[in-house]
DNA sequence: GAGGTCTGTCATCGG
DNA sequence: CACCGATGACAGACC
């Protein structure tokens, strides 16, 4: 019972990602939105690279809230950082590491059929034996945890139900192997009915279709000879062999934390066609062979893309289920599927080399290059990467007008307490004084509540000279003409003070016009200096970001061009095999003369509505062609 | 001395 | 209308 569940779990995923392989679309958004976001953990030493401007940076590691508005390229970082906490919120990163352990974050209903017993994965991912033992533990972990994560595939297929006909079909089976197994799927159908019958489906369809294929009245050419058992089993060992060797390729995009939460229940046919999906539990046989000179009975639907639904039909025929299929992975996109559905079936085996060499040859195409925005940051001396220099001051980022020598710097930089923070650089630091709703700007004494307006301005020096006398600052243009006025208050203060209290002040003063211009304009001049300073260090922050999306751009651009390699190995592979199944088929069909039927005139051509037919294919390009041909003619006509 | 960078300042605009 | 913040532009200091 062990073995068989495991076999018929094993043979599940290879199903599923058949089934991803032959146009089941696999979507992933949920988690490919923030796959490329940045999850980058932000240096935050001393060398980092946003030491000079660290506000959003730091901030965002530290709390990933509290976005200025006027920063709303931020919020894409703290997506990420969400997405990332989510996922350690869910406890051990080794649920994540590979495709094939996202099938263990399914969340199944308990219905204590399983619980208990857990479930042997060592087998499914052979080329991954580390996360396997990851997988494994997780599994245990979460039976003993009396979590109900377990691996869910067969009891989400147990939704489905093979069509009645299969199940009869499938009884009748006299093989003694399926005998035995119709036991087994008998006994444990008690505890997971309908999961075996889907499992059941997957291992007996060969002989299904062979029973089609033997009862079918449709091969109106005295077809002799039809035994089509081998080639069918033949075809889907080759695509579970196919499976299981690919399954180590799909792997190897796996190393970034995406969680496939995949379900049997959310897969869709890749056209999106609502006929795909319905439910069609009184459907036809699907897997038919035709005569050439029937199988044009409707070229609606033969002349949709057919490969999904037939190769769906082919391998599960869950077509035929109210669930849908599962998807794996988004690794074949849509893009490709249309380019194999735009392919004739018959020529899909026949690919040509070349579209796949294409596929994969461009992508050492770069076609995103690193694009000179004219912005020398690297070679800016404030670059992320050069060091402070000694006119840089990191208090800047506190407040501090780098090379401004007013009180209010040297109030900050005079305490050595941003050296201090510098040498012992900590994110917390910044995240305690530095966020983007530019007071950062204000020097600290505003803020400070010792600090008072009638302070007189030689008791601040007093300070400012009793802290650092040994670097005496050199005054500034203005703060020298207000202390030429004789006035007890500073240029720092001027500036800082509240306008009432400047006001105040001028009134109180007995002031000259010009002294009261001057005033005012230390005042203006101080306070748009700060606004300079802000300004130029949102300008850079602004060019940091767009840096940094630059970066994250590139990596997704990698992403993808790994992706797209995927693909194009997956789509040569199945049309190599689809080419060597066809082959194998039409050895085994005989002509009207008893001849076996040769490939290089005859191949297998899938409609809509999943039937297969024999078309010549001298026949059926020409007919192609000329139908094209025609139609441009009346087009021209018209 | 030329060129780049940083900073302060002015002018302007919009809230 | 005054005030304030933001920002482009310019000039001077500095390397």
């Amino acid at each position: 019972m062990q073995h068989m569940k495991k076999y018929f779990t094993e043979g599940l995923i290879q199903f599923t990602i058949l089934l991803s392989l032959i146009g089941v679309r696999v979507d992933v958004d949920t988690y490919l939105n923030g796959y490329y976001s940045p999850l980058i953990e932000t240096d935050g030493g001393p060398s980092s690279a946003f030491i000079q401007t660290p506000f959003h940076h730091y901030r965002d590691t530290a709390a990933g809230h509290q976005v200025h508005p006027k920063c709303p390229e931020l919020d894409y970082y703290f997506t990420s950082r969400r997405l990332l906490n989510e996922v350690r919120a869910l406890g051990s990163p080794a649920r994540f590491p590979t495709r094939v352990s996202a099938w263990l974050v399914h969340l199944v209903p308990d219905d204590g059929s399983d619980v208990g017993e857990p479930h042997d994965l060592s087998e499914y991912a052979s080329n991954d034996e580390v996360n396997t033992e990851n997988i494994r533990d997780e599994v245990e972990n979460d039976h003993r945890t009396g979590e109900d994560f377990e691996l869910s595939l067969s009891q989400e297929h147990s939704i489905s139900r093979p069509c009645c006909a299969a199940e009869e079909l499938s009884k009748e089976d006299t093989l003694p192997n399926q005998e035995k197994e119709e036991d087994d799927v008998k006994y444990e159908r008690g505890q997971e009915e309908t999961s075996l019958t889907a499992v059941n489906q997957l291992t007996q369809i060969s002989a299904l279709e062979q029973e089609y294929l033997l009862g079918s009245s449709a091969l109106p050419t005295p077809i002799s000879g039809l035994e089509l058992t081998p080639p069918w089993q033949d075809f889907l060992s080759e695509f579970d062999d196919f499976d299981s060797q690919h399954i180590s390729d799909l792997e190897l995009d796996l190393t970034n934390p995406i969680s496939y939460n995949v379900s049997l229940q959310d897969a869709m046919v890749t056209r999106g066609d609502s006929t795909s999906c319905r439910p069609t539990s009184n459907r036809a046989p699907i897997f038919r062979l035709e005569s050439t000179n029937s199988s044009h009975s409707d070229p609606s639907q033969s002349s949709e893309g057919t490969l999904p639904l037939t190769l769906f039909s082919l391998t599960g025929n869950c077509s035929r289920n109210e669930t849908s299929v599962s998807q794996v992975g988004g690794y074949l996109d849509e893009a490709v599927f249309e380019q194999i559905n735009m392919l004739d079936l018959c020529n899909l085996g026949t690919i040509d080399p070349r579209m796949l060499d294409c596929m994969q040859g461009d992508m050492d195409t770069p076609w995103l290059e690193d694009s000179d925005s004219g912005l020398s940051l690297e070679s800016s001396s404030r670059s992320p990467a050069s060091p402070p220099t000694s006119s840089d001051s990191f208090c800047e980022d506190e407040g501090g007008a780098t090379g401004y020598n007013s009180e209010a710097e040297s109030l900050i930089s005079k305490g050595g307490a941003c050296a201090a923070a510098y040498r012992h650089w900590s994110p917390v630091n910044l995240n305690d004084n530095i966020w983007h709703d530019h007071t950062y700007s204000v020097p600290q004494a505003q803020n400070s509540t010792s600090v008072s307006w009638d302070q007189p301005i030689n008791s601040i020096k007093q300070e400012i000279m009793s802290e650092d006398e040994d670097e005496p600052e050199e005054m500034s243009r203005d703060e020298r003409r207000v202390q030429e006025l004789g006035l007890s208050f500073s240029a720092f203060q001027i500036v800082n003070m509240p306008v009432d209290d400047f006001l105040e002040l001028l009134d109180r003063q007995s002031l000259s016009g010009s002294e009261v211009t001057l005033l005012r304009d230390v005042r203006r001049r101080g306070k748009n200096k700060l606004a300079a300073q802000n300004c130029r260090k949102r300008k850079l922050d602004a060019i940091m970001g767009l840096q940094d999306e630059v970066e994250g751009l590139a990596a997704q651009r990698e992403a993808l061009l790994r992706q797209r390699a995927h693909t194009a190995k997956a789509l040569s592979a199945a049309a190599e095999r689809f080419e060597t199944f066809s082959r194998t088929v039409l050895s085994h069909l005989r002509d009207e003369y008893g001849q076996p039927l040769s490939p290089e005139h005859y191949a297998l051509q899938c409609s809509a509505n999943g039937r297969v037919v024999v078309q010549p294919r001298t026949s059926a390009t020409s007919r192609t062609m000329t139908g094209g041909k025609t139609k441009r003619k009346k087009d021209k006509k018209h």
